[in-house]
DNA sequence: CCTATTTGGTAACTTTATGTAACTAAGTAT
DNA sequence: ATACTTAGTTACATAAAGTTACCAAATAGG
C-alpha cells in the first residue's frame, strides 16, 4: 500500500492499455477488424480472454457491440468515439517500434 | 495458436508497455524519480515485482543500473536513450486520458 | 562485540489473470 | 434429426502478480 501521488486519469489510462490484449484488439479494429472471430484469429487471444476485454472494453465506452440477426449470427464490435481517439497513441507506438526495436525481433517469449 | 499478421515490432512494443507496471515505471523515471524505494512508494507496486521490472527493462535496454556505494547503498536507476524515447508516448497516454477519462475516477478496481 | 537501522532486494506462499479444450445456443440447410 | 456456422461459456491447468517475512551489506550506538 502507498500513496500515489499521479494524476488517476492517467493511471486509469495505462491500467486499461496496460492490460493484456486490449491495445491489440482497439489496433485490429482501427484497422477494420470487427468481427469476434477475425479478432481472435488476427491477435491469437483466446476466447475466453477476448469475450472477457470486449465487455469490458465496451463497459469503458470504448467499443459499441452490435448483433446483425443473419444466418449465422454475426456480431460486430466497432471503435466509439472515445475508442477511436486512441489511434494517435497506437500510433505513437508503432512510430516507437520501428526506430526502437529490431525488425526481426521474434515473439516467442 | 494463430497466425499473427501484426508487425512484430509493434507487437513487441506492446507487449512491453502493456505489461503490468512498465509504463507507470517509465513515467516516474521521466519524472526524475531513479530510486528503487522511491519508484516503488510512487506506484505501489510490490517490491518482487519492481525486482522483476527493472530487470527485464534493463535487459530490454530501457533503464540502466547504477549503484552508487554510498551508505546505506543507493541504487539509481535512469532512462537510456530508449527508454526516455518513450516519453511522447506517455505523454500522449497522459493527453488522452485528461480528454476521456472522468477526473473523479477512483482506481479502486 | 552486539543490536539496530537503512537500502535493496529474495523466498515461500496466496490470489488473480490467462490459456486450453470441450461444450452450449441460435439459426438454417440437408 | 444431423450437421454447420458464429459467438460465445465452462471447467480445469498454468502463469503472473501480490503479501509477508526474511537476508545482506554498511555503519552507528551502546
Amino acid at each position: 500500500m502507498s500513496q500515489n501521488e499521479m494524476c488517476p486519469r492517467f493511471e486509469k489510462a495505462v491500467n486499461i492499455l496496460s492490460q493484456r490484449w486490449t491495445a491489440l484488439l482497439i489496433y485490429q479494429m482501427l484497422d477494420g477488424n470487427s468481427r469476434f472471430g477475425e479478432i481472435q484469429s488476427a491477435t491469437g487471444v483466446s476466447g475466453k480472454v477476448l469475450s472477457d476485454r470486449l465487455k469490458s472494453m465496451e463497459q469503458e465506452g470504448l467499443i459499441n457491440r452490435e448483433v446483425i440477426p443473419e444466418t449465422p449470427v454475426v456480431i460486430k464490435y466497432t471503435l466509439t468515439e472515445k475508442g477511436h481517439s486512441l489511434e494517435p497513441v497506437l500510433k505513437d507506438i508503432e512510430k516507437w517500434s520501428q526506430s526502437w526495436i529490431a525488425p526481426d525481433n521474434k515473439v516467442e517469449a
